[in-house]
Parts: C-alpha cells; structure tokens; sequence
DNA sequence: CGTTAATTTGAAAATTTTCAACGTGCGTGG
DNA sequence: CCACGCACGTTGAAAATTTTCAAATTAACG
C-alpha cells in the first residue's frame, strides 16, 4: 500500500544523534561495558552501530529477534498488519527510544520497523546480554527496568476530533524531543501526510486541510515535512 | 448502587475464575512456590488474594507499586487521566491478565485500575518475587519474559467507523476470554455504554445507536450489559 | 523540461455529534 | 405501597465534522 519509494525533502535533517546519556539504553549499555568517556561526555565505544537510509527496515515482524536497537539519529516508523491484511502505522520512534523489547519474550519481531530518515541504530545482541549478565550482577535488575517502563500504556493519539488528534501528534512529537535534548520547536515530522493520516486514523485529505488549517491560524509553520510550533495548544479551538 | 447488575435471564455473571495455568502469570507463580497440584489441576496456594467489589479500585495512579495483580475473576478497566485532566479508559483486563508490571521500573502505578463485576485478583508482592529472585535461578528469566511480552504494542481500538471500532472491540474481547477457555459467544461487557463510548472514542449516543443496529441486524444479541455474538465479523458493513 | 508522486483544494455525500426528549428500573421518602 | 427523582439507556432531528470523489497544484527526479 504505502510506496517504499520516500521523497527526502530538503528542508530539515532528521534529528540527533543524541548523547547516550540522553538514551533509554543508557544504564544497559553502561553495565555491558559499551560505553567509553571520552572527556566529559559519554558515548559508545563498543557497540555495533547499523545504518539505514530512508525506507529502509530495521527489523520485519515474525523475523528471528536476536537483538534490541536504540535510536541514536532519525526517525522511524513501527508497522503491523490487521488481521484483515491492512497496514497500520503503531507509532514513531526518536532518537533516545529503544526497539525490539519484545523478542526476549517472543523471540521473533512483532512488527515491522522502517526507517522514515537516515538512521543511526546502536545495535545490541541478545546474545550479548545473556553473556554479560553473568558477569554483572545489576544487569538483570537494569533489563527489568528497561522492560518494565516499556510496558506503562501510552495515552492514545486517536482521540477526540481530528484537530485535536493532529495537535496531540505535533506536541508529542515535540515533547519527546525535547526530552532528549534535541530542538522541539522546529522539526522534520518524518511522516508523510498518508502515514500520518494513517496513525491519526483519519484520511490524508483531512490530514492536509487540518495542517493547512493551523498553518492559516498561525498555531503552526507548515512547509511540506517541516513543522515550526507557534502557538499551537491542545485545546486550540478544539 | 452496590446492587449494579440487573436481574435479568440474559445477564451473565462475571467471567472466570480461570485456572492457574491459564494465566500469564502461571510460570512465575510456579517458581514462586506459589502453586500446588491438586489432583490432575493446578490451582493457587499460597498467594495472597484480593476481592474486590463493583467499582472498587485495585490500585491507583501514583500509589506505591508494591505487587503486581493476576485477574482470577471479573474484569477491571484501567483508567488515566490526560494531561489536560480529563479521564480517559486505556483498556479493559480480563481473567488470565497481569496486571501493574509498570511499578518495577517506576516505583509507582502509572494509571487507575478499577473493577467493572465483582473481581477476585491475586496478589503477588514485589518484596516477595524479589526474595524468592535469590533462590530460584529461572525467575529472572520468567520475569523478563513476562514482562517484554507486555511490551508487545497492541493494535489500536480506535481505527475506522464507529461501527469498526465497537465491532473490534467485541471481537476482541471475546478473543480474549476464547484464549482463557471461557465462554466467548455470550458474555457480559462489563463496561457501561458510556464507558464504551470513552473507549471507542465516541459519543454515547452514537454507542448505543450502534449497538440496536447490530441487534436489528442480527449480528449480535443485545440485552442491557450482556452480548450474545451470532454473525459478528471484523468487515460486516463497515 | 517532462513525468510522476505527493499534496492541496472544492463540493457533495456520509457519518458523527449535539441537543432535546423519552422510557425504564430502582431506591427512597411520604 | 406508591409517587418521585435519579441514573442510564434509547430515540429523533438538525448541525457539524469527516469522507469521498474529482481535479488542480506543487515538488522531486531524471
């Protein structure tokens, strides 16, 4: 359904990379020995970095899951199927994030994910983590950690009207990359407007017109992916 | 108002309870010790169990997270509160679900579980599974199994029509008690319309316009709380 | 430059919300 | 016991939003 083929627009890069410090891996990395100082800032010495190009998948649903992946630069999209075959967009991944917890539990991929940008990937195997666990003792305590935050339910973005459906995607956005330190009040959304239509659970030509809309209001700066934040509040006009 | 359930010959008492080995919770209530064979079944010993009434809460947002729960009997809704203060029904639990996994990594709950029927959880502290942890060498690993199963992202509710969604919700709870071996073509919501109508992001009305239509369309039998599913499928009419 | 995909725009059709009213069961106070 | 009020659900009709279908416009790419 959705073209692999992705214009890259010119406009804005995709965001990070941010410092490991900024990462939910963080403290796993740490403790299996994967990050180095390098003066006052921490950064990955060991890891295994993978690099996609827009459209490019990090993992595919059903695929055997031998490692987790945290974001470092990029945006990307997790994908899965319905039962009926459709395609659904389950949500976007920024820098800081980290994909593919469930293949501890699983041992294969749930869904797809797609790079919407340029990506930067730390890589960590699976494998890996089970060696070093037995070497390190607070390993096992940081992994339920990690797991156990991936499992508090995050507010649905698919509610109320679409105004405030599109709204609550730009803030969130712009929350969680203000979060890792990165520039919240102007960014690349990384979606198109018929992914973005899809995770809004609306069609794209109302996706476009409520963009065009804000735009026309001044909550917002629209030029094709990028995004500038003006006055734009959850309750604007509702 | 204790006495919320009608006496009707369709109503349908709460699901459950289950047996122990149909519950997420089962292996690590097995390293737990917390699970004794009786006869050819397994049934819980020594955990701790909890009743609660009809809209009693089993915990709230922001409480310490000191165990977590399995649903023995009944169903709960998980309730939050969006930044803008309105409340807001994440999901509904149902026997076999486990229940506060959050409070590992967060210390606290992150949302309100509240009982929708009479509701029988158990109850397994977290002190308890720690200790236990030192002992038993493969309750970490079922632990982080547990755990990055929740992690699994669940496909959303509130995609498409009025109709789609309050069908996928039917559906899918009765998915969901036919996985715990109860009864699936005939069970009870246990939400109120207006709490289907948060859930599927609707009106009321619109719920309760919705449902007489798949009654008067022969899909399903509605009486009050209770659904009798007959031709109910995903794309009927959508 | 010409071609193609992505996006925007317009207008009618369909769905959903809103507002208002009605019905039912149930507990309560008279 | 019965009338009353209340919570909950249902129904109707107009208003608002969203979708659909069609076409125009813009942007990227060779």
């Amino acid at each position: 359904m959705s073209t692999q083929q992705r214009r890259q627009p010119t406009e804005n890069g995709p965001p990070g990379p941010i410092a490991c410090r900024s990462c939910d891996l963080n403290e796993v990395c740490r403790l299996c020995g994967l990050i180095a100082l390098d003066g006052a800032r921490t950064r990955v010495s060991t890891g295994t970095l993978r690099t996609l190009e827009a459209g490019a998948s990090l993992f595919r649903a059903g695929a055997p899951g031998t490692a987790i992946y945290a974001v470092r630069q990029g945006m990307l999209k997790s994908v899965r199927l319905t039962a009926e075959g459709e395609e659904r967009v389950l949500g976007i991944h920024t820098p800081g994030d980290v994909l593919g917890l469930e293949a501890f539990g699983l041992r294969t991929y749930a869904y797809d994910v797609v790079a919407l940008q340029p990506v930067v990937c730390c890589e960590l195997r699976l494998t890996t983590l089970v060696e070093e666990s037995t070497r390190v003792r607070e390993l096992g305590a940081a992994l339920v950690q990690l797991l156990s935050r991936a499992t508090e339910p995050r507010l649905n973005l698919a509610h109320g009207s679409v105004r405030q459906r599109v709204t609550a995607f730009l803030l969130e956005l712009a929350q969680r990359l203000e979060r890792r330190g990165l520039d919240c009040r102007r960014f690349t959304m990384g979606l198109s407007r018929q992914e973005l239509a899809d995770l809004v659970d609306t069609r794209i030509e109302t996706v476009s017109r409520m963009m065009q809309r804000l735009n026309r209001e001044g909550a917002i700066k629209v030029a094709g992916n990028s995004v500038k934040l003006l006055t734009l509040a959850p309750e604007s006009g509702g």
